[in-house]
DNA sequence: CTCCTTGTTGAAAACGCTTGCCTGATACTA
DNA sequence: TAGTATCAGGCAAGCGTTTTCAACAAGGAG
């Protein structure tokens, strides 16, 4: 080839007894380029002294030859793999699908990867798969699940204090971390506010895991809402369960059921107000005549209910971004701000709200 | 420590001049366990010759020290480091969502984790993925893209001869590899014999991407039921786009449109459905009184509707396992079967297709 | 002409593990 | 008693890079 070696480049191995073809080393562009590893190495990187001519010969062996540099021996020494741990309850969530789509991008626009874990909540998997993935080598973890439960989170801490972990859409109690949020109380209080606005009065709450943090936050937004307008909250118009159709549709059908039931219910996510929305259906109420609904992320079951959902929008493309972007700030300057950066929600109005009409108060 | 050593258990390193843990290694065990390295290799590993005693010191050890093996260390030699590309359009595509939730959690089963690569069908971003995926030097990829554009898995094919390949819910053009199916023509046929028998001769069909796998089989079944049942197909009734809602709705509008409009339509996919859904909203139209609709793949949208969809379910769940039991299969046996399995889908009747009334077809 | 400085390269160690080879020890056979 | 399996465990090479160190050349300052 380029200096008339005879044709060796690339090793043949075997794997169990199949070849596992030839991969093109370092050191067959050294040898191509006539030249040592370390000089070849070093233009790779751009490292350290390199003439211009040497450069254009490696350049050019590194082209001829194809050679790709493998990243497990470079992780080997640099103890950086390139990749994210991310931990979520759950992918089949379509909340989780548009948050992790947006780190997904994000980390491959800048040169990392994403191993994808689904915990359903259940600590000892969320365990399993921290052990997995510090052993893999992985640069940080993004942790993004309703429970607050620090257990794991600390026990990473301990082991290895250095590992970047950044908290989305969660706090973790007592621990100081990087976290993005989204401002989980003000959202809330704008949609609660939107509905007395509306002329609602009974006005009913559902929420997702009762220890989740975005729960209890919306919860504390929607109190804050009917006090601030001179409602008094109505135990009996809370209801807790979890963050899916399911919980929406039992607990909707509980406040529903009421003889003096809510005229409107704000759901702490989009997926317990289509829960709701079959609840209603079954009970014969209309939306929005009869019942107002309004729910919480703007996802894309927000567009796809009749009628279209008026919810509280997060910016989840965003707050992805940006914990990509910690984390790779982190990884890259080694300096940890524990910063909390919090993002704020806007409401969007669709056609499950509407002003209340006089003759259902009576 | 174990045996009265000073406390020197594993080394503290740092990167960019922070310090990152200490590391606890093979050395530290073997320090502490009074054996050779090679030794607590072998226990860990469970190969070769060891004493009940040797082990026992070893586990000890082990387990004193917290020590957990270096899984890039060992990837470097065995080549393998239980890691499987995971190539999909769009994570936030809800049919994507369930695939991958299936496969991540076989994987994880089976000692594997998944990297998340979405494309958007873009062969630019595809081919970059599959470079990196490569270089990290994962041990087989999983390809589930619509397209049946062959430019990149030739690609590695020539290059990575030996690298598992397995491509879940399509064909790739010209080129022999192991494949997990649904059976779309079945599943096509047995949705639009379903509209036949409530006496539906007017049945529009929307498809996906032209040149996808899907659209085109799901067609050929469309085609074949009507021609069966003596009905001519009319190409006025065929509109294809893409595998998503807003197609489903700017197609099914003009469908709905003509003056002698469908009086059902079969799409190829739930999300095409739903657009459906909302043209016939925006025309006016009740679903299933006025226009009768069946979907494909049975994904959470058909639940989420009003009425529930009547579709074709897909096993998806089953799919995504097989696909990651055939990969690991090929990976531990290193034989390629070159296997083509497919699934056979079912009907699911729910609310949106109904007997036509005969005072419709006057 | 000597001493530095600056530029350019290669040799070799290191990263943390696996594995082939070799040496001993023990136990069994004849 | 010697010969031969069988079992145990250590040594060292090797996986494909990066990086430190030292060597050497060329050029400029004094």
């Amino acid at each position: 080839m380029l200096n008339g070696s005879p044709v060796t480049i690339g090793k043949r191995f075997h794997i169990k007894g199949r070849e596992v073809g030839q991969v093109v080393t370092i050191k067959d562009v050294a040898k191509a380029a006539n030249v040592s590893i370390s000089t070849v190495s070093r233009v790779l990187n751009n490292s350290g002294y390199t003439s211009a001519n040497v450069k254009e010969r490696v350049n050019k062996a590194v082209e001829e030859l194809k050679f790709q540099k493998n990243m497990v021996a470079t992780a080997m020494i640099k103890k950086q793999t390139q990749t994210f741990g991310l931990i979520i309850p759950d992918i089949k969530n379509i909340f989780y699908g548009e948050l992790t789509r947006a780190i997904e991008d994000k980390a491959h626009k800048l040169g990392f990867n994403v191993i994808l874990c689904n915990t359903d909540n259940d600590l000892e998997k969320e365990s399993e798969y921290l052990n997995f993935l510090i052993r893999k080598g992985i640069d940080g973890i993004i942790f993004s699940t309703p429970e607050t439960n620090d257990m794991n989170v600390r026990e990473v801490m301990k082991s290895r204090p250095d590992l970047p972990i950044i908290i989305l859409g969660s706090k973790v109690k007592n621990v100081r971390l990087d976290e993005v949020l989204v401002d989980n109380f003000e959202g809330s209080y704008t949609a609660t506010r939107h509905l007395i606005d509306l002329g609602h009065e009974r006005i009913g709450y559902i929420g997702g895991q009762p220890d989740s943090y975005s729960t209890i936050e919306r919860q504390r937004g929607y109190l804050a809402a009917l006090e601030d307008n001179g409602i008094t909250s109505n135990p009996t118009y809370i209801e807790l369960d979890e963050f899916k159709i399911d919980s929406g549709f039992e607990k909707g059908k509980k406040l529903l059921a009421e003889e003096d039931r809510p005229t409107a219910i704000f759901a702490a996510n989009d997926a317990i107000a289509v829960g709701v929305y079959k609840a209603a259906r079954e009970l014969g109420l209309r939306i929005p005549e009869d019942l107002s609904v309004i729910g919480f992320d703007d996802s894309q079951f927000a567009e796809i209910v009749f009628p279209e959902l008026t919810t509280i929008r997060t910016p989840i493309a965003q707050m992805g971004e940006k914990t990509v972007e910690l984390a790779v700030q982190i990884v890259k300057d080694g300096k940890n701000f524990k910063e909390s950066i919090t993002f704020q929600p806007t409401l969007v109005e669709r056609g499950s709200t509407q002003r209340i009409k006089k003759a259902v108060k009576s």
